[in-house]
RNA sequence: GCCGGGAUGGCGGAAUCGGUAGACGCAGCGGAUUCAAAAUCCGCCGCUGGUAACAGUGUGGGGGUUCGAGUCCCCCUCCCGGCACCA
C-alpha cells in the first residue's frame, strides 16, 4: 500500500477498472429490485459548473448506496441539446450550433468520467439528435391527428430592429438585448399542447406523489390555480345589436360593488371604441409595448383609460363604464375583467387613480354582527350594557371602511354581503350561490370551474431546435408529415446572425411536397420549446437504442423513475410538463404508469458572486468571478486591473457568468475531494453559497483517511472483530460504529442529507485516532472500524474507498456493513437536569431506571438542591433519555 | 406584484417527534515537531462580566403558546427561486 494519498492516481486506476469490466451498465435481464436514479441532464454549455456536481454527485450518492445494498441500479446520462446559448455562442464566435453543441457535449463528457460517477454511458443520449427528436416530431403528429396540439394567435416580444422575437430573459427593461430598441408585444400564430385538458389530473395527481417535497407540490398546485368562480355577460347594444361583454370572477359575491370594467387593450371592444377616439388608439398603441412576460405586467404603474362605452349590470341594470386597463391580459380568461375596487386591492389602486366610486359590499361578520347589536339593544337574548354600547361604537368606529387607503382583509372571503339588495347577509358560498342561480336565470351566465394553467405554447422562431413536423399546403392546410417521412431532419451546418430564423432562408429545407395532394407546399421552419425534449428523456433512456417507435417494452421495465434529482428552479415548469408528456405517452399506450417520478429530490441551487460592467446605454457585460480579483472590499477585472460593480449572490448561470470551474478542483485535490466537498459543505435542499475555503478540510479528511488505513496495514490486515472480551475503550468505539452506521444508512435512505453522514463518519475516524493498543483485538476493532467507514463513505467517495477497502479486504467484494445489535447495548445514559428550564447540571441513572427513581435521583443532586433552597418543587417533569426539569 | 422557500458563532453548517444550541468542517489563537518553513500532531475557540468556580445573555426583529421554543402560532424586515420564450 502507498503511504501516501495520491487521488490522481487512485482515481485513474479506478475509474479504468470501472470501464473495462463495465461496472455500471444496466441490465433488464437481472431479478434484483430496480432503481432507476435520474439527475437531471445538463444543457452543453461548455463545462461542467458546480451545479452539475453537485446535482450529479447527490444522484451518484443515491445510485451507489442503493447498489451497495442490493439494487439493480440504473443511472444514465444526456444532453439538454438544443437551445437559445448555441445560437448567442453562433452569432458570437461565427460557429454552427451544432458543431458548438458536439464540442461542448464531447468536452463535458469527458469531465462527468472525471467525476468517477456509476453512469450507464452506454445509455447516452441528446436531443438535437435525428433518432431521438424523431420520435418527438412523431408523437408530435399522433397528438396533432387526435387534437391534443392545435393552432392559435399567441403574443411574442418582438424586436423590430433585429426583425426578431426574443425570449424574456432577452427582453431588458423593455428593451432589446442587443438592438436596445423598445420592445412590441406581437400576435402569431403558434402551436399548442391542450395542457388544459389535464389540468385536473395534474392536479390529484399531485396525491399520488408523498415522495415529493411538499413545497413543490404546493407551488404546482397553484400554478394550475383551479377555481370556482361565475362567468357571466354585461348587456350591451352595438349598432342596434345586443352584445355581451363576458369575464369570469372568483368573488361573485361582490358583483353588486362593480363600478366599472376592464377590458385588456387587444380586446375587440377596445379597438372599436379606439376607430373614433384618436387619443385612446394612442393608448392602446403604448400598451403594446413593453414585454409579455407576467413579472413585468405585474410590476408596471397600472394605466387604463375610458373607452366612453357603458354595459349594462346585469342584475342591477346600471350603467358601467368600459375602461382599457393595461394590466388586463388578453390571454387570460375572456380578456375583460369586472371591477369591485372596494374588495380587490387592484381595482382598489385603479379606482383611486382615476376617481372611480368605490362602494362597499362586505363586511366582516363582527362588525355586521356589532352593528346589529346596536340596533336591537341585545347581543343574543342579553340586554347591552351602556359599557358594551360604549365598547361596540368604538369596535364600529375603529374599524370603519376606508376608501382612502387599502386595508388588508378588505378582499376576505370570510364576511358577508351588505349593500347588496336581497343578497345582504348572506355569507361568501351562499351569495356566489345565489348569485349565480340568478344570473343563470337570465341567460347570462353560470358557474365554471377555471385554471389558471393556460395551454403551452411550443413554437419558436428559432433555428436550434426540434423542427416542428408540418406541412403547410395552399390547399390542405396545416398537414403534418407521415410518419415514413419523418424524421424532419435539421440541417446542421448553419449560422443564425440575430435577425429571425434562418431557417426561412434556407430553400431547400422550406419547400416540400403536400403529402395529401402532392402539390408544392412550405415546411414550417418554427422549432418546439425545448422543454419538449426534456418532457420524455427520462423514458427514452430505458431503450435509446429502439429504432421501431419511441419506446419499447424496457420502458416499463424502469419506470417510473425511483429518483430524480434536479434543481428546484424546475420545481414548476419541466415537472410539469415532464408530468403531462407522461400521460399523454401513456394515452398513447406507451407506458403503463401515471407519474413519471416516484420520488423528487429538489436540490437548492449553487450561488456565486456576481460582477458586471455597464455601458452608456445601460448594457451589461458579466464577468467570472475566477476573473475577478477582490481586495478591501473592491473588485477589479484580473485581465484589465481596472474595476468591476459587485453584483448580488445568484444562481449560477451562462446569463450571469458566474458559474464555477470545477474542473481546477479536481485537477488540484482528485474528485472525491470535489464530490466530498459538495456533499459537505451543505445539505442537498439547501442553497450553496460557493467559496473556495472549506475544499482543503475536505482533502485533509481522505488524507486522514488514507493514513489510518496505511498505519494500521503496516502489521498486515487481520480479520474484523467478530466475539470476545473487550476493553471498555473499545466497546464504547463499538457502540459508536454501529450507531453511526444506523445514522449513515438513515441519512442517505430516509433523509437524504449528506453532510451529516459525512461528519458522523468523520467524528468515528476522530475517535479512532484516540484508540490506543496494538493487541490482537484492539487490532481486529481497528480493522471493522476502518472496513466499515470505507463502506460507508464509498458512495461519496467511491475510489479512494474502493482502493482503501481493497487493501484491508484484498479480493472481496465491498458490502455495506450490517448493525451488530449487541455493540448497541447501553448500561447508564446521562440525563440533563434543569431547574425553570435552564440547563443546572447532569446525572447518570440505569437505562433501565423507571421515572419516580429518575426524579428522585434528580431532586437529590447537588446541583439541583442549590436552587430548591429547602422548599418543594412545584412540578417534576421526566423525559425519559433526554432530562429532568424541574418548576420551583 | 403574485406563488414557494430561507435567515443559527468570524464563515459553511448541526440540533431527525417541542427536550443539553453551536456536532462536523473552515478560519483564527496557543503549543509540539523542524536549522527554518510547509505538512502533521495536541489544545483553545458564541458574546459579556469574572484570575477562576461561575453568572448573565444568545438562533433576522417584535409579540404569543408551553414546565421547556432554533423548532409551534401571529405580525414585520431582508435574502433567494419561479412567474409560462434561459435551461
Amino acid at each position: 500500500m502507498q503511504e501516501k494519498y495520491l487521488p490522481s492516481e487512485i482515481e485513474h486506476a479506478a475509474q479504468a477498472r470501472w470501464t473495462a469490466s463495465q461496472a455500471y451498465r444496466a441490465s433488464e435481464a437481472s431479478d434484483r429490485p430496480k432503481y432507476y436514479c435520474l439527475s437531471m441532464f445538463p444543457y452543453p454549455s461548455g463545462k461542467l459548473h458546480m451545479g452539475h456536481v453537485r446535482n450529479y454527485t447527490i444522484g451518484d450518492v443515491l445510485a451507489r448506496y442503493h447498489a451497495l445494498r442490493g439494487f439493480n441500479v440504473m443511472q444514465p446520462m444526456g444532453w439538454d441539446a438544443f437551445g437559445l446559448p448555441a445560437e448567442n455562442a453562433a452569432i458570437a464566435n461565427n460557429v454552427p450550433p451544432a458543431a458548438w453543441t458536439y464540442a461542448n457535449i464531447d468536452h463535458m463528457r469527458t469531465q462527468l468520467q472525471a467525476l468517477g460517477l456509476a453512469i450507464d454511458w452506454s445509455r447516452e443520449l441528446a436531443t438535437c439528435k435525428p433518432d431521438y427528436y424523431r420520435w418527438e416530431q412523431w408523437l408530435f403528429t399522433r397528438l396533432f391527428e387526435k387534437g391534443v396540439i392545435y393552432k392559435k394567435m399567441a403574443t411574442v416580444n418582438w424586436d423590430p430592429v433585429d426583425q426578431t422575437v426574443l425570449a424574456n430573459e432577452q427582453v431588458i427593461e423593455g428593451r432589446g438585448w442587443r438592438s436596445g430598441a423598445l420592445v412590441e408585444k406581437r400576435d402569431i400564430p403558434m402551436y399548442f399542447f391542450r395542457i388544459t385538458q389535464y389540468a385536473d389530473e395534474l392536479l390529484s395527481g399531485l396525491d399520488t406523489l408523498p415522495g415529493w417535497p411538499e413545497r413543490v407540490k404546493t407551488m404546482q398546485s397553484n400554478w394550475i390555480g383551479k377555481s370556482v368562480g361565475v362567468r357571466f355577460a354585461f348587456p350591451y347594444q352595438h349598432d342596434g345589436k345586443d352584445e355581451q361583454l363576458w369575464v369570469f370572477t372568483t368573488r361573485a359575491d361582490t358583483i353588486m360593488g362593480v363600478t366599472f370594467c376592464a377590458v385588456a387593450a387587444e380586446h375587440p371592444l377596445a379597438a372599436r371604441a379606439a376607430e373614433s377616439n384618436s387619443a385612446l388608439a394612442a393608448f392602446i398603441a403604448e400598451c403594446k409595448q413593453g414585454s409579455v412576460a407576467e413579472a413585468d405586467m405585474a410590476t408596471m404603474e397600472k394605466k387604463g383609460m375610458d373607452t366612453g362605452l357603458t354595459v349594462t349590470h346585469p342584475l342591477t341594470g346600471e350603467a358601467i363604464p368600459v375602461w382599457i386597463g393595461n394590466y388586463v391580459l388578453m390571454s387570460y380568461g375572456d380578456g375583460a375583467v369586472m371591477a369591485v375596487p372596494a374588495h380587490d386591492e387592484r381595482d382598489f389602486g385603479f379606482a383611486q387613480k382615476y376617481g372611480l366610486p368605490i362602494k362597499q359590499v362586505i363586511d366582516h361578520v363582527a362588525i355586521v354582527d356589532a352593528r346589529k347589536a346596536l340596533a336591537t339593544g341585545k347581543n343574543g337574548d342579553q340586554p347591552l350594557t351602556s359599557e358594551d354600547i360604549e365598547k361596540l361604537k368604538n369596535f364600529l368606529s375603529t374599524n370603519k371602511y376606508s376608501t382612502d387607503r387599502w386595508h388588508d382583509g378588505y378582499d376576505t372571503k370570510l364576511g358577508i354581503c351588505i349593500n347588496s339588495g336581497k343578497y345582504d347577509s348572506l355569507d361568501y358560498t351562499a351569495a356566489v350561490d345565489a348569485i349565480a342561480a340568478d344570473l343563470a336565470a337570465l341567460n347570462l351566465g353560470e358557474k365554471k370551474t377555471q385554471f389558471r394553467l393556460r395551454d403551452w405554447g411550443i413554437s419558436r422562431q428559432r433555428y436550434w431546435g426540434c423542427p416542428i413536423p408540418i406541412i403547410h399546403c395552399d390547399a390542405c392546410g396545416d398537414v403534418p408529415v407521415p410518419a415514413e417521412q419523418l424524421p424532419v431532419v435539421l440541417p446542421e451546418d448553419v449560422v443564425p446572425d440575430g435577425s429571425g430564423n434562418p431557417l426561412n432562408k434556407r430553400a431547400d429545407f422550406v419547400n416540400c411536397a403536400c403529402p395529401k395532394c402532392g402539390a408544392p407546399a412550405r415546411r414550417e421552419t418554427d422549432t418546439m420549446d425545448t422543454f419538449v425534449e426534456s418532457s420524455w428523456y427520462y423514458a427514452r433512456y430505458a431503450c435509446p437504442d429502439f429504432d421501431g417507435g419511441m419506446l419499447d417494452a424496457r420502458a416499463n421495465k424502469w419506470l417510473p423513475v425511483d429518483q430524480y434529482i434536479g434543481g428546484i428552479e424546475h420545481a414548476i415548469l419541466h415537472l410539469l410538463y415532464a408530468r403531462f408528456f407522461h400521460k399523454l405517452m401513456r394515452d398513447e399506450g406507451l407506458v403503463s404508469s401515471n407519474e413519471p417520478f416516484v420520488n423528487l429530490l429538489t436540490q437548492g441551487m449553487v450561488i456565486a458572486d456576481t460582477y458586471y460592467r455597464e455601458d452608456a446605454s445601460g448594457k451589461k457585460t458579466w464577468f467570472n468571478p475566477a476573473d475577478v480579483e477582490l481586495r478591501d472590499g473592491v473588485a477589479t477585472c484580473k485581465t484589465d486591473g481596472a474595476p468591476v460593480i459587485v453584483g448580488g449572490t445568484e444562481k449560477m448561470s451562462k446569463s450571469k457568468n458566474n458559474g464555477v470551474d470545477p474542473q481546477a478542483l479536481i485537477d488540484l485535490y482528485g474528485a472525491d475531494t470535489a464530490r466530498l466537498f459538495t456533499m459537505f459543505a451543505a445539505p442537498p435542499e439547501q442553497s450553496l453559497e460557493w467559496s473556495d475555503a472549506g475544499v482543503e478540510g475536505a482533502h485533509r479528511f481522505l488524507r486522514r483517511l488514507w493514513k489510518a488505513g496505511y498505519e494500521h496495514l503496516q502489521a498486515g490486515a487481520v480479520a474484523a472483530y467478530t466475539g470476545g472480551e473487550l476493553s471498555e475503550a473499545t466497546k464504547t468505539l463499538r457502540r459508536q460504529l454501529h450507531q453511526t452506521i444506523q445514522k449513515v444508512s438513515d441519512d442517505i435512505e430516509r433523509r437524504k442529507q449528506f453532510n451529516t453522514a459525512i461528519a458522523a463518519v468523520m467524528e468515528l475516524m476522530n475517535a479512532l485516532a484516540k484508540l490506543e493498543g496494538d493487541d490482537a483485538t484492539t487490532r481486529s476493532v481497528r480493522q471493522e472500524v476502518l472496513e466499515a467507514a470505507a463502506a460507508l463513505l464509498a458512495p461519496m467517495v467511491p475510489h479512494v474507498a474502493e482502493a482503501l477497502y481493497a487493501e484491508l479486504r484484498p479480493g472481496a467484494v465491498m458490502i455495506w456493513p450490517p448493525v451488530d445489535a449487541t455493540a448497541l447495548v447501553q448500561d447508564e445514559i446521562e440525563l440533563m437536569l434543569q431547574v425553570n428550564g435552564k440547563l443546572r447540571g447532569q446525572i447518570r441513572v440505569a437505562v433501565s431506571a423507571d421515572k419516580a427513581s429518575i426524579e428522585a435521583a434528580a431532586l437529590a443532586s447537588e446541583s439541583v438542591q442549590k436552587y430548591l433552597e429547602g422548599q418543594p418543587p412545584k412540578k417534576v417533569v421526566v423525559v425519559p433519555g433526554r432530562l429532568v426539569n424541574i418548576v420551583v
